[in-house]
Order: C-alpha cells, then structure tokens, then sequence
DNA sequence: GATGAAATTAGTTCAAG
DNA sequence: CTTGAACTAATTTCATC
C-alpha cells in the first residue's frame, strides 16, 4: 500500500481543521487539482485514516447531563469488553486505553444514567477498581498529532506558513512562502530547463 | 433566544454521523427544503452549538507518534495556567479540567517532545505531582446525547431560555437571559475598553 | 420562518499525458 | 498519478408567501 506523503498529510490536517473546505481550496493549498485531492481523500478514507467526517459539539451550552471522566482498572484478560461497552454505551464520547491497563471514558450523562453505566457497562467482576471525577472543564483541539509539515522556503528560506503556496514541478512537490516566492522560483527553473537543453 | 427544536436536534445528529451529508438529504429526512436546512446549520454554528465540522482520525494507522495521557496534579491557583499552557501546545488533542483539580489531557507526540511538554508546560511550582500513561487504544464516539440548548448568562449566570438574547462583541457571541443582562455586560465592556485605551 | 426557481459554486468523470 | 474540460450535483440567493 502508497506510504502517506507530505501532501496526504497536509489534506489531512486541512480536513481536521474543516471538514467542509472545498476541494478547489485545498488543491491550492497543496499544489495539486481538485479531482486529484478528491481521489486523495478518498483513498485517505479507503485506508481508514479518515474514519469519518463529523460535526464537534459544544457539550457546555448543549447542557446534555454531567460530562465525567471516570477511570477503571481492568481485571487481566478484561480490557477489551471494558472498553467496547463502555465506548457503546449511550452519552460515552471518548474511550482511552493506557498500557497499564486502565480505561479512562469521557461521558456526557443524565444524574440517573451514571449509575447505570458503572452497573452495567463496567460490572464488578471485570473491574479492579474504579474512579469518577467530575468535569468542570473539557477543551478538544482536533488535531492530526505532530505531523510535521513547516518546510522552508524553497526560494528565502523562510518557514512556510498558512499563506503559503506550494506548486509541483515535474512530479516533485515545493513550498513557498508567499505567491513571490513561487514565480520567482518557477522563472528561476525554467531558464535552467532552457539552459540544459540549448 | 430561540430554542432547539426536534428539527435542529435531528439535523445535529445527521450532522454527527456524517459532516458531509448533502442538504437535500437531511432535508427530506427532516421534512424541510434544503435552504431552511442550510440556515439552520448556520444558526447553529453561529450560536455555538456545532463548533466544527471535523475528519476523525485513526491515529493507529497513521503513525503520528506516541499517544499519551497525562495527568497533573495542580497546585491550587494554577489549574487554569496549566490547563492553559497544555492546551496550547502542539499536538496536544484534549484537556479535561476534573472538579477536584486534576488536568488529564491526550496529546499525540513524538518522543521527543513529551520531554519538552512535560518541562514547558506543566512546569514545577504549579504542579503537585503529574503522571504519564501510553495510550494503546483511543476511540472517539461523537455523539449528540440528549440535546437541549442551555447556556449560562455570562451576567447573571441564570440559565438562558425562550426570552434570552444574544449579542456578537467583537466577534465572540454571548449568551443573557435578558435584555437587562445584556445592556449590563454591554455597557461594562465599553468601559473596560475605554479604560485600556486611556 | 419557509419555499421553489435561478444562479452560483463544488465535485466527479473521463480521455489523455 | 495527475490534469483540464465537460458534466453532474450541491448550495446559496432571492423574490414570495
């Protein structure tokens, strides 16, 4: 299978941060045409990079019960049906599972489903030990981990930011700085490419 | 303020499942044309109840370094610097802030950078005592739970109903039971600017 | 608020390199 | 793998209710 490229990652990051952005806007973005970054994302899909594209709600002023985070410790051989009712049960949104053994939920419960969930999803024979703490404060960044991509200027050497632009000469792909940058690069190429064959 | 109906609280739930859905589509399910559908969406994010459209990553598959949990300890006044100052860095997916002032957050982080999260950003003086667990599973539910629409009165703290208002102040939208509340905090932010600026 | 028709904008298909 | 052109689909605007 095609390893991710820099071009990947970036449509990835793209996505994160907007799940509805135009295709036309991130081909620009990344250098590419639009059918080309479709065909991406949906080969991103295909992989399962992409599990989904969905709406992040804000839990605070959607006042849908208490937001707990409650901590179990599995029994051995336990984690796993742990952790899969937990992540089916109804309000759970995130499921953590540490090396240790520990499953860590963020839920957001009705008071009267709590008991229901430690009860039912997480049982007494399964579970070591376990722990609720309310939330007063829950912050999520969607964002794709350290993928690293902050090339520098292929012209001045500066660190490509959001204004950016990058273009794809002869199947390799450059980043610049700002749209000056580029011109003055592809000019600079394109003697070059005269000069060589002359 | 207007609240949400069934209508809105069935489109969030498409919504959820898949951010992409076309407006025809939800507009049929729902029983509207797809224009009404569209203002509703933006009344939506407008008043805050859907922050983002996003793409859920599986960060198994995509190598993006070592997930982590961290959990810190903080010394009392300092919850909010490190909730702060963990959320801003880099790589660092979500921070939970618990009632008895424990911050866990998940961050996606080559290794080298935990060293550099851990000094940075937690720091010494303001932390009890921090814990660093590997995540081998991570999975992200997003789901709508019981929607009601409640926000505070960033005035008066009262729950926000049906004769609420709401007013956009330099971009930032907030939320008051009343009009009252709102010519209160409106007026206390015009002086606060003038304030700063003489 | 909500709508249908029109206009605009976005996405996909496909032949070709 | 990528593209531009043609085509199809989705979204937004707007006059009207």
């Amino acid at each position: 299978m095609r390893q991710l490229d820099d071009t990947d990652r970036e449509i990835i990051r793209l996505l994160v941060e907007d799940a509805r952005r135009p295709y036309n806007e991130i081909a620009e973005t990344v250098g590419l045409s639009p059918p080309t970054v479709s065909d991406r994302v949906e080969r991103l899909q295909e992989i399962g990079v992409i599990r989904r594209f969905t709406a992040d709600l804000n839990h605070d002023i959607l006042s849908d019960g208490l937001s707990l985070l409650v901590t179990v410790n599995a029994k051995p051989g336990h984690v796993g049906d742990i952790r899969e009712s937990l992540a089916s049960f109804d309000g759970v949104e995130h499921v953590f599972v540490t090396a240790d053994a520990h499953i860590v939920c963020k839920a957001n419960l009705q008071e009267q489903a709590i008991e229901t969930l430690l009860s039912n999803a997480i049982g007494e024979e399964a579970v070591r030990e376990y722990d609720v703490q309310l939330l007063v404060d829950d912050e999520w960044n969607p964002q794709p981990g350290t993928i690293e991509f902050a090339p520098d200027c292929v012209e001045c050497g500066n660190t490509v930011t959001e204004e950016g632009e990058s273009t794809r000469i002869e199947g390799e792909l450059y980043h610049f700085c700002c749209s000056s940058c580029k011109a003055q690069f592809a000019d600079r190429y394109e003697r070059l490419q005269e000069g060589a064959t002359n």
